[in-house]
RNA sequence: GCACAGGUGGGUGAGUGGUUAAAGCCGGCAGACUGUAAAUCUGCUCCUCCUAGCGGGGUACGAAGGUUCGAAUCCUUCCCUGUGCA
């Protein structure tokens, strides 16, 4: 039925892989659970934070419940303490998403962080790993100089880069001036040489757009309850355990319950600005995904049986399994 | 009832006679994003009318009056809010 959309239609049909993306609390994980039950399917998490062990109450992770459902990958894989790269979570997924297809299972990978989707389904450049060394020494010369100090570094080493990254986003400046001095390259020069990008599967995208008004209205319960769910407990014992380096721990919802636990804000205050954190998230993550290329778009929750069915529609006859 | 403090745009909060349609911050909207991305950054928007745009007009700082060439800024009265004393 689907044939048509085929672009190489004289070699034997790649597996399907589906992508559902969407903005937080968008019922990403309720559709992707009824797709998983209709079609063999086995959930590859794309959500940078629920990589992490032990942050559980602020990530919105599938419950118990739900991961007997179907097999879940890469949620709870990364410690505490440590980190977890795009770079890093592609080569892994990658290798989930073989293992799911030996299976003769269909992936389908949830999520709503764009650039680790960007990195498993398109690639990154091939550049240098981070040097943790480097940036301390950039960040901590940079802090002695005057504003613009990154930026005018970049446009010596690579004039093309610096055009593209504002003088004040110092991450990106950092990344960029790291890769021109670890590669002895200019990053954009890489660039040009391209990515490797997933292969081997047909890519379903799925992207969840509900209402922004109704989006607001969940993202406000959910962070609100994260709260009365224990998010500071969590966060006290994280802190506890781990000091406050841990990577997660600025991240929506932990980082204002921070805030609380020191004593900068009081609770109400803590939970107003987590809530309007998840919906500046949302906003972000619509801008991302907005520009992506070929998703199947469907207006409204991915928890609502009529969207599941329409999703289920969209769904390329043969991949179906009894 | 008396005494202070105060009422500014969606919120907060500057501004105390003219370059103020009104800083900054927040929110809202839009955008960027190539290895910590739930991060980081950018633009627009703060009333209304005309213009495709440049731009121009009107109305605005609790209300009504007044002073002044000119007021959100000074004066009077009124309304409302907070605090102190009763």
């Amino acid at each position: 039925m689907a044939l048509h959309r085929l672009e190489r239609p004289l070699t034997v049909l790649d597996p399907l892989l589906v992508v559902i993306l969407g903005p937080t609390a968008s019922g990403k994980t309720a559709l992707s659970l009824a797709l998983a039950e209709k079609y063999h399917g086995e959930i590859v998490n794309c959500d940078s934070v629920a990589m992490y062990r032990e942050f559980e109450i602020g990530t919105a992770k599938p419950t118990a419940a739900e991961r007997l459902r179907a097999p879940h990958h890469l949620f709870d894989f990364v410690g505490p303490s440590s980190y977890i790269t795009a770079g890093e979570y592609a080569r892994i997924a990658r290798g989930v998403l073989q293992e799911i297809r030996a299976r003769g299972n269909l992936p389908i990978v949830v999520g709503g962080t764009g650039l680790y989707l960007r990195a498993l389904l398109d690639g990154l450049f091939r550049g240098p790993q981070r040097s943790e060394e480097l940036r301390d020494r950039l960040r901590l010369r940079n802090d002695s100089k005057p504003a613009g100090h990154l930026h005018r570094i970049l446009c010596r080493l690579d004039p093309a880069a610096a055009a593209q990254i504002h003088a004040n986003d110092t991450p990106k400046l950092i990344r960029a001036i790291e890769v021109c001095l670890a590669s002895r390259n200019q990053m954009t020069k890489l660039w040009k040489r391209g990515s490797e990008s997933l292969t081997g599967f047909r890519i379903l995208r799925l992207g969840l757009n509900p209402e922004r008004k109704l989006l607001y209205d969940r993202i406000n319960y959910r962070a609100e309850n994260m709260f009365a769910s224990g998010l500071v407990e969590e966060t006290r014992q994280l802190l506890r355990n781990y000091g406050d380096v841990a990577a997660p721990l600025k991240s929506l919802g932990y980082k204002q319950a921070v805030q609380f636990i020191r004593g900068e804000i009081d609770l109400p205050a803590a939970i107003q600005s987590a809530q309007q954190a998840h919906r500046n998230y949302a906003k972000r993550q619509m801008t991302w995904f907005r520009r992506e290329q070929d998703v199947e778009w469907l207006t409204g929750f991915g928890d609502n049986p009529e969207l599941q069915e329409k999703a289920i529609e969209r769904m390329p006859a043969m991949n179906t399994r009894p």
